[in-house]
DNA sequence: TTGCGAATAATTGTATACAATATAGTATAC
DNA sequence: GTATACTATATTGTATACAATTATTCGCAA
């Protein structure tokens, strides 16, 4: 649309980049709706970019399950993935586990990277405490916050691997996230959540790698179920149309 | 270079994903040596196509972790990811315990799943036993023996997250699993991989969740261990170049 | 000889054009 | 009235051309 002059062609991320992220941010924030059609030549035109620059972008959301191509074929036809209760599951479940594991290995790290990851979890833990105690706080900024709690760990285990799986999956958790935050942010839930993160310290905090694991791992099968629970109650308002999920 | 005609458009996979195996295989296969660079071009010359045609083929590859950019920046500069000890140690930790979680879920499946599945275990086994018994087994015989065996109890896992991330891994494993198969089967310690094997299958068949992912883990850390094995001695005979590792 | 800097070459990023393919719509036959 | 075949359109796959960027080489001076 507007080209006035090509960006300076000198600095940041390459459009590429900014071009994946742009869509990617507008699929978590569900402003593209699952199952939702990517057409190349649109997002081009929308993004003032070539299709060659949004290809990459499109290839590589399809890498990490933002977007799928439904018939499988000679030709792509992506959409946005769609959200189910099945895959919500799933993923609860896989985060968890990666995030267990982070956990006990973390337990017991050296004295240098324990300490260090310890006082930013609890800053990011008093941060919450303040967020819980508001009128009504802002669902963006508890995600922010869990968010940033849960990689503070995961990081810290010094294990890249198990840090980029967990990198890929943390931005799709985040599209079923958003619905559980709005509700569990009016509902008053957060102070649950608070609690368990509490938990997480303090078996972080005395070194035990099983009891850490079991803290993350309870965190992350409540929060399961927590969002199922709303899946079900909007399924049965019939506002949740979640892909060919049953 | 040679354009006589091209390809018959009708059937089979994109030119892009035909590119996107022989490469991968050229790298799993050990032709493209680690730290060698991947120059779009060249390639697309070679394969006979165009650069439009490598390069989702290159970008999968990055995003799989065969292929990185070492100096981050506004061009790519791809080479293939180099081999080191403490990645290996990292990627067969993390394969373990993927496939764990996989083990202790079907050990619990229903009969009809459980029931194939141990079918094709058992069938996979004996095949192995076989190969074992061989003066000189072949290693890429083996390779893939080993590699169904394990596919198959994450397959029946019917954990769609799970096993993606698993089919992700294997193939870089496989590369580190290629120089230890040449090593392992010449020594004779096919036998222990067929030992252990028939543990997990065991475990699996009693239905022990907690015993079935033991098992399995047991198999990857015995696996590492050699693995390192391999590495040191290489190392020492100065015909190991893992990247920056040391 | 060594270090700096500019010119040149090598390589990737981006845009456009064309070909192949799939979807949808329409007309026709039964 | 419905189903099928054909046509038109929308969309992606592939190739080529150009621009931007990074690496390398060569010359020059200290």
């Amino acid at each position: 649309m507007s080209r006035h002059a090509a960006d300076p062609p000198g600095l940041g991320p390459s459009s590429a980049e900014l071009a994946y992220h742009r869509i990617r941010d507008l699929i978590v924030a569900g402003r593209l709706s699952p199952g939702a059609r990517l057409i190349e030549t649109e997002l081009a035109g929308s993004l003032g970019v070539s299709r060659g620059t949004i290809r990459p972008a499109l290839l590589r959301l399809r890498h990490e399950g933002h977007a799928t191509a439904p018939r499988t074929g000679r030709q792509a036809r992506l959409i946005v993935t769609p959200l189910t209760r099945d895959d919500a599951v799933d993923l609860y479940s896989l985060v968890g586990e990666l995030e267990g594991l982070a956990a006990s290995r973390v337990a017991v790290a050296g004295d240098e990277v324990h300490g260090s990851m310890m006082a930013s979890l609890r800053a990011l833990q008093l941060q919450l405490e303040q967020l819980s105690r508001h009128q009504e706080p802002d669902p963006a900024t508890f995600l922010d916050l869990d968010r940033e709690f849960h990689r503070a760990f995961v990081a810290a285990a010094d294990r890249p691997r198990l840090l980029a799986a967990h990198e890929t999956l943390r931005p799709q958790l985040e599209r079923y996230a958003r619905l559980y935050a709005v509700h569990v942010v009016g509902g008053g839930q957060l102070s649950q959540t608070v609690r368990e993160h509490g938990d997480i310290i303090t078996c972080l905090g005395k070194k035990d790698p099983r009891a850490s694991r079991d803290a993350v791992r309870c965190n992350w099968d409540h929060g399961a179920a927590r969002l199922l629970a709303i899946i079900d109650q909007a399924g049965a308002r019939g506002d949740w149309h979640g892909g060919d999920s049953g």
